[in-house]
DNA sequence: TTGACATTCAAACGAACGTTTGATACAAAC
DNA sequence: GTTTGTATCAAACGTTCGTTTGAATGTCAA
């Protein structure tokens, strides 16, 4: 068996393992006896291929939910581009068909906000490279999109809190899908999943139907 | 010394300490040592007083985390009842304001939604407390002061939805702070809270200040 | 075939964990 | 004064944790 096969293997399958588990339970509550096992390798492997848990889970980061981070990104913007022309609806949109109904699989999707939520409740080492190298631009690239479509001009602070109230139902309806469906009922399935994004782009557009403001 | 002011005493001590630990940490990060040793007492005492270190965590939600959502609750209603006439935008003000700006302090409002945010994102059986005694009662007594000032018919789902949304925003800005607070690069202080609220106001109520619907 | 290197493995390391024990101190009841 | 029940304490229990070790195995170049 070829050397570097054999290696990214148990590697790999670490990292895979690693990955589901740590988003499940969390740093903490994962053992290395736990991860090893599940991915059918000796425990000594962890701090062979990355020297020690907290490694591994950097480099879960680093190498799994990075690159997931970045398609859902392209598939945002390809949703946006694929219009003839833009508006604040279009572009809410494609926001919400890429992190609800997106290029993920429903396992992955979960996983995906369920460490990052864990990274925003206690930030951990990896929470830098997560606000650098996927948080910030991303904000960046939907709020210069938004801000290109708008008419009326819109302050920048306005636009950032804008981008996270979008963000927060995002993440919310993701990660606290526990909580979603015990109080609505509803299981997580492909209509529902349509039914939110409806609900975060309409919401987010023309808020709960009443037009005069001020109380 | 009388009995029970004795008795209370370390067990209360061990409460609050063990609040702020868990708030902090999590469960599985935070060690009875750790409790014990903040909360200055017999490392023995949560077993005694508690039984066991699970007990605690229950106890903690039972005497601690609901009675100040019932502060949260009535702040809200108080807040909403000191207006002459309801409308819409007077009710959801009057919940981010009972949330974001509520009868808690600074270092409680943060406790409380991390305590709730970890039930929401890996749900343990204090979920069980927390949906039944406050959050299904909550939800239902905000969407039916909604719908009571409302003028458009809006079907149960809709209206559920809608309050997720809005609680989503709530919970978000709270207990991802630390992400808000980096990338707005604004602390989270008297003037900032106050910003908040309006956002989640207006932005429930105005969306992005787009009139026209449809994508 | 030999030597160098990469990978896997069973076994053990010390440290930290939750929990239990039995002695001690002390206030109230008899 | 003795008994009873509650609270605290130091010490130890057995288990699990992350990590290390050293031998065994396999692969490729010389």
């Amino acid at each position: 068996m070829p050397r570097e096969s054999r290696e990214e293997l148990t590697k790999e399958r670490i990292l895979d393992t690693a990955e589901v588990l740590f988003a499940q339970k969390g740093y903490r509550a994962v053992s290395v006896r736990e991860i090893t096992s599940a991915a059918r390798c000796n425990l000594a492997a962890v701090n062979y291929h990355f020297g020690k848990k907290e490694n591994l889970y950097l480099e879960v980061f680093r190498s799994r939910w990075v690159p997931r981070a970045t398609r859902i990104r392209e598939s945002f913007r390809k949703a946006a581009a694929g219009q003839d022309s833009l508006s604040p609806p279009k572009v809410v949109r494609a926001l919400a068909q890429a992190f609800v109904e997106g290029p993920l699989s429903d396992e992955e999707r979960l996983r995906h906000s369920q460490l990052m939520t864990r990274e925003m409740t206690q930030p951990t080492r990896a929470f830098e490279l997560v606000a650098q190298e996927v948080i910030q631009p991303f904000f960046k690239e939907f709020a210069d999109k938004l801000r290109s479509v708008q008419t009326d001009e819109v302050g920048q602070e306005q636009m950032l809190l804008n981008t996270f109230s979008i963000f927060s139902m995002v993440l919310y309806f993701n990660f606290a899908r526990v909580a979603v469906s015990r109080l609505t009922g509803r299981e997580y399935n492909t209509a529902f999943r349509a039914r939110l994004v409806e609900q975060i782009t309409q919401f987010s557009l023309q808020g709960l139907g009443v037009s005069e403001m001020e109380a």
